[in-house]
DNA sequence: AAATACAACAACCGCGATCTG
DNA sequence: TCAGATCGCGGTTGTTGTATT
């Protein structure tokens, strides 16, 4: 029923090359972002129109930080986590210059790590019952900070498939049952950055996606939050 | 020095939501 | 109102670099 997005045979798979790059930074310069299914072509990509797209928004954007993930930014992290679960883009939209892929990838590699060696279970932030062998304090703060943090343990799973059911409880989780939470300081008073030019113009839509809904007003109603405020 | 294991992250895929004619 | 087109999100995989044995 649905179609492919794009002509697979036609279409470039992989990596990018600095000249595709050049390519679609041109092009958005010229033209502006949007359309993407329509933009390999005008380009004179050959790419589908979702890898620009994913291209452009996760590697290409001028206003993109980059580079090692600051204290504060894992605090944040951390703490929009247990808020809000595994809903990266609002998360990273709390972020400047920071993409939902990149802080995906960063709680992957990084923080759940360092959320477990911590003993916290990193899809509910509560304690565990049994923490695994801790190789640091037994300091349970979320806001520990993250030196040190090259561990070496057991093989990582395959995948991190299992989170799927659990993980958007999160925020829930912590509504259940408050009392058995870790000390998490959740203190969301942290300034809120100015959204990105994509997301100011999404914003200005007169429809909104699910997710944008979500934002300010659910977490401002958020009784996960009031409950930390 | 080579082989292996692991970490990091870029990119792809599938699906649901939304838009549009 | 509905079906197809498009977009955006989250999960997952593949590739590359680095550390360890």
């Amino acid at each position: 029923m649905r179609k492919p997005c794009c002509d697979k045979q036609d279409t470039n798979k992989g990596a990018w090359s600095k000249q595709e790059d050049q390519k679609l930074i041109d092009y958005i310069r010229k033209h502006g972002e949007g359309c993407w299914r329509t933009l390999p072509k005008a380009a004179g990509l050959l790419r589908c129109g979702k890898s620009c797209r994913l291209r452009w928004i996760n590697y290409l954007r001028p206003d993109l930080k980059r580079g090692n993930f600051a204290e504060d930014e894992e605090d944040l992290i951390i703490k929009l986590h247990a808020l809000l679960g595994n809903r990266w883009s609002l998360i990273a939209g709390r972020l400047p210059g920071r993409t939902d892929n990149e802080v995906k990838n960063y709680w992957n590699s990084h923080l759940r790590r360092k959320l477990i060696n911590m003993g916290i279970d990193p899809n509910n932030h509560r304690l565990n019952q049994t923490p695994p062998r801790l190789e640091s304090s037994n300091n349970v703060s979320v806001s520990a900070n993250s030196s040190g943090l090259k561990t070496r343990q057991s093989p990582r799973p395959k995948s991190c498939g299992g989170d799927k059911d659990q993980v958007s409880d999160a925020g829930s989780c912590l509504e259940d049952e408050p009392s058995r939470l870790p000390d998490l300081n959740l203190d969301l008073t942290i300034s809120i950055p100015s959204p990105s030019p994509a997301k100011i113009e999404k914003e200005q839509k007169p429809c909104s996606y699910k997710h944008d809904m979500l934002r300010d007003s659910d977490i401002a109603t958020s009784p996960a939050l009031v409950l930390f405020r």
